[in-house]
DNA sequence: AGCACGCCGACT
DNA sequence: GTCGGCGTGCTC
């Protein structure tokens, strides 16, 4: 199976004598033109009957071998199949980056331009000519320079045809086990006699070091050089060779920690987890600070002494350097962390070495859900209700926990599911139709909520192809819903804090009052006090605002401009340089910076104004309001860096600031004893993103960032400012009830057919030619309808929204459109992967399975 | 993805 | 009659 879209099928190869290939071994080989990654599928006797001996070619080289067993085939091929993705494509997630690799088309300056074929160059093609003239090095991808702009191809076939430039395949270059220099004594006394005494001290020093180490550290401990030894080496008395080395990096070896004694809920957990043998879907459920991670601990201690595996998935490895802290401190170097940030050399190391098959743990993101470990013995997934478990591009847009409960069931091993705000799929397989209960009161008051989610639904001249949808969307057939908990899942509760400490009262308050009484600062009365009281007491909090940057927007006041994104469709966020410089606009989706200009572009006007708060903003409010309070700024633009997240925890933590100012990431596994204050600036900005789970995620935000209060010795305070108090998210926020919250969202759900009472399927289309993509996604539609729901779907099963606009129509010059499929559950999607067919070379097309990010 | 092939319109 | 654009199909 060749790695190369539109090469569907399987092509026969010869092996070379001494090659020995096994099925499923990595491999490159000769296609057409260039030189592929491929997988071997199976091993042939004879030469097909339909092939000629001149047409088969051989196999080039075996990349990498012994990788995939019987159950990981069947994980992937269950991935293909549910997520509608080639299993080439599945494949090539599973391994890691590089290692399925092809040739690559470069262009680079002609050595000789074939002067007799010089002639006229259009305008675009001389700018890129002088462009490649002008760098250092004359030599680009193809794709790059195809994606520098739209003229790129028509340019560059210019260019090539009249010999200004060349195009090359470069042979693709798969990732190697990194090679040292490594010295050794021999092991018999060498003939002294013969040595100088520089020599023999040199022996004598490497002697007393062990005798065995790196060349470089050789080569410092005795003060010498390369030459000198080598000449050590020629007369027999040490050996250099070259070995092979991990490029991991293990974290810092601090004091080895013991298993903590366990509150009691945490021991009745652990003694529900630890007999677990074959599958189960165990979901845990602790609120924040009752010591979830001390019952993962000993969960997986006891499968390291069977001598199998244990797999930890995390949201995102570079905001839980806690987490991976405590497991390096209690497992030492049986642990090892992976994840997309590592350099492709240590991701592939990290990856080898698990193949190994020696009882380790293996903490990751997204992605190690595809960890090659033979033995596997446990799977954990944290913080189960974050989304960026699930992937949104490029296909497969797989879902880390769907992905973790397959494997689970294929290995034959317990999964444990943890939160302290589960996500509503999760909570309905273990409740069943206990989550369904209705909760006291509060329905009635959702019923805008159900509005406004409609009319989401039609936004953006949304064409509706489907009658059906003008009409309210037909209610749950009520006999496929989930009555009972599914089987194999277990719910484990940890419903205090460990210590005992209390969770901390929320107390929301009203910003429209604030207004009312004349308040026009962001921060209400309330919240100014408790800032100054922290601050007396010597305290820490931490200020949560949903959005990073300065304000939102830049306006002009005299016309009303918007300063927005040459290459989207929305307006660029204000942004406060750290010192002197220029301030800046950049564009949250392109990554598109521009300079903020000295006046409006539209009319001249030199008023322009900053609309919104972003953490910037709020950062210099309170240096206006609470002068000596200290801040800190956390956000992804402070923390872009390596390693920036752990230090400036590591800063906040020695109390070099009194207040962490912050967006999403402070909502996870942070635990920071001295935060006795946490903050919420707005909670409405969350509600107000409305998707059908905006409710889902506002709960599980702001409940993950209140918990991250009162976790030392001293009581937390919490305040949630809202414009909407009496909102029932809010509401429901505030009595920190997650069933009454669960079970109201789940009435909402069910009545309107969404997940998981429901399931969505998103076809997301997107080129640089507006028209294209538009009659592209009308033919889509009109297809997914006639050839494939209407024949294969019962007519009241399914409902198709769009083709739309997305609500983003254009980022970094892409043109978005999406149809929406809903489904009701259990439903089979039919095989829709072929719609592609519709689809011509400019507009690409991707499939969303159970979409979660609808933008 | 990359390349060859073949059809069709514009030009000598 | 020929050149070169672009759509189509194949690569073991």
């Amino acid at each position: 199976m060749v790695d190369c879209p539109g090469a569907t099928g399987l092509y026969t190869y010869q092996l070379a004598e001494h090659l020995k290939v096994k099925p499923g071994d990595v491999l490159s080989v000769p296609f057409g033109s260039q030189q592929l990654g491929a997988i071997a599928v199976r091993l042939l006797s004879e030469q097909p009957d339909q092939l000629q001996s001149a047409q088969i070619r051989t196999v080039d080289t075996l990349i990498s071998a012994g990788f995939f067993t019987a159950s990981y085939w069947q994980l992937l091929e269950r991935l293909a199949a549910h997520y509608q993705t080639p299993l080439i494509q599945v494949i090539r997630t599973a391994l890691p980056p590089g290692l399925l690799a092809k040739s690559k088309r470069r262009i680079r300056l002609a050595s000789q331009p074939d002067s007799s074929r010089l002639s006229q160059l259009t305008d675009s093609a001389q700018q890129l000519l002088s462009r490649l003239q002008q760098s250092p090095t004359a030599d680009y991808s193809w794709r790059y320079l195809q994606k520098q702009s739209r003229t790129a191809y028509r340019d560059l076939q210019q260019l090539l045809q009249q010999g200004w430039v060349e195009s090359y395949l470069a042979t693709p270059r798969p990732p190697r086990p990194k090679q040292q220099q490594a010295v050794s004594l021999v092991a018999h006394d060498p003939c002294l006699a013969d040595l100088t005494r520089r020599q023999q001290e040199i022996l004598a020093v490497l002697q007393r070091h062990g005798g065995d180490c790196w060349l470089s550290e050789a080569l410092q401990l005795c003060r010498t050089t390369a030459t000198t030894l080598k000449g050590l080496a020629a007369k027999g008395c040490l050996i250099i060779e070259s070995r092979e080395v991990l490029r991991t990096t293990h974290g810092a070896q601090g004091d080895r920690d013991r298993p903590k004694t366990l509150t009691s809920h945490q021991q009745a957990a652990l003694a529900a987890i630890n007999p677990l043998s074959g599958f189960a879907s165990v979901l845990l459920h602790g609120v924040t600070g009752s010591g979830k991670t001390e019952v993962y601990l000993q969960a997986i201690a006891p499968i390291l002494q069977a001598g199998c595996s244990a797999l930890v998935l995390v949201p995102e490895i570079g905001l839980t350097p806690q987490l991976t802290d405590r497991f390096q401190a209690r497992f030492g170097d049986q642990v090892c962390v992976y994840h997309s940030a590592l350099a492709d050399g240590e991701r592939y190391d990290t990856w080898r070495q698990m193949l190994s098959g020696h009882p380790q743990v293996v903490i990751g993101t997204r992605s190690a859900v595809f960890a090659p470990l033979p033995k596997l013995g446990l799977i954990v997934l944290d913080e189960e209700h974050d989304s960026s478990f699930k992937q949104d591009q490029p296909i497969p847009c797989y879902h880390a926990r769907t992905v973790a409960r397959w494997r689970a069931e294929l290995e034959n091993c317990p999964l444990i599911l943890g939160s302290a705000t589960p996500s509503l799929e999760s909570w309905l397989q273990v409740k069943g139709a206990e989550a369904e209960e209705t909760s006291r009161g509060g329905e009635a008051e959702r019923e805008p909520a159900e509005k406004s989610s409609e009319s989401d639904e039609r936004q953006g001249g949304q064409k509706i192809t489907d009658p059906k949808a003008t009409t309210p969307p037909a209610t749950g057939s009520p006999s496929q819903l989930p009555r009972s908990p599914l089987p194999h899942s277990l719910y484990l509760s940890l419903p205090q804090r460990i210590h005992t400490r209390p969770s901390p009262p929320i107390e929301i308050v009203d910003m429209r009052r604030e207004l009312g009484v004349g308040n026009r600062s962001i921060f209400s009365r309330t919240l100014q006090r408790s800032l100054q009281a922290m601050q007396d007491a010597g305290n820490q909090g931490i200020l949560f605002i949903h959005r990073r940057g300065h304000s939102s927007f830049v306006s002009c006041r005299s016309c009303g401009y918007v300063i927005e994104c040459p290459r989207c469709d929305v307006s660029l966020a204000y942004h406060q340089p750290h010192s002197q410089a220029r301030p800046t606009l950049k564009c949250h989706y392109c990554g598109h910076a521009q300079g903020h200009p000295a006046a409006c572009p539209e009319c001249g006007s030199p008023y322009l104004k900053r609309f919104g708060s972003g953490t910037q903003r709020v950062v210099s409010e309170l240096a206006k309001q609470l002068p000596d309070l200290r801040c800190i700024r956390f956000d992804s633009d402070t923390t872009r860096t390596k390693g920036s997240h752990r230090a400036l925890l590591s800063r906040f933590a020695q109390k070099e600031a009194d207040l962490l100012v912050g967006t999403q990431m402070l909502t996870k596994g942070i635990d920071l004893p001295q935060v006795t204050l946490v903050a919420v600036m707005a909670a409405d900005g969350l509600l107000y993103m409305s998707d059908y789970w905006a409710a889902e995620r506002t709960y599980q935000t702001i409940t993950q960032v209140a918990g991250r209060a009162g976790r030392g010795d001293q009581p937390g305070r919490v305040i949630v400012q809202t414009y909407t108090p009496e909102e029932p998210t809010i509401v429901a926020i505030e009595k920190q009830d997650y069933a009454a919250f669960a079970s109201a969202e789940l009435a909402q759900r069910k009545a309107l057919g969404y997940p998981p009472y429901g399931r969505l399927v998103l076809l997301r289309l997107s080129s640089l030619d507006a028209i294209a993509v538009e009659h592209t996604a009308e033919k889509v539609a009109i297809a997914l309808e006639k050839d494939y729901l209407s024949e294969l779907v019962s007519e009241r099963d399914y409902t198709i929204l769009g083709p739309a606009p997305a609500p983003i129509l254009r980022v970094a010059q892409r043109y978005r459109w999406q149809i929406l499929l809903k489904l009701t559950l259990g439903v089979a999607l039919p095989d829709i992967a072929s719609l592609r067919q519709h689809c011509p070379d400019r507009v690409s097309f991707a499939i969303d399975v159970d979409v979660l990010n609808l933008f």
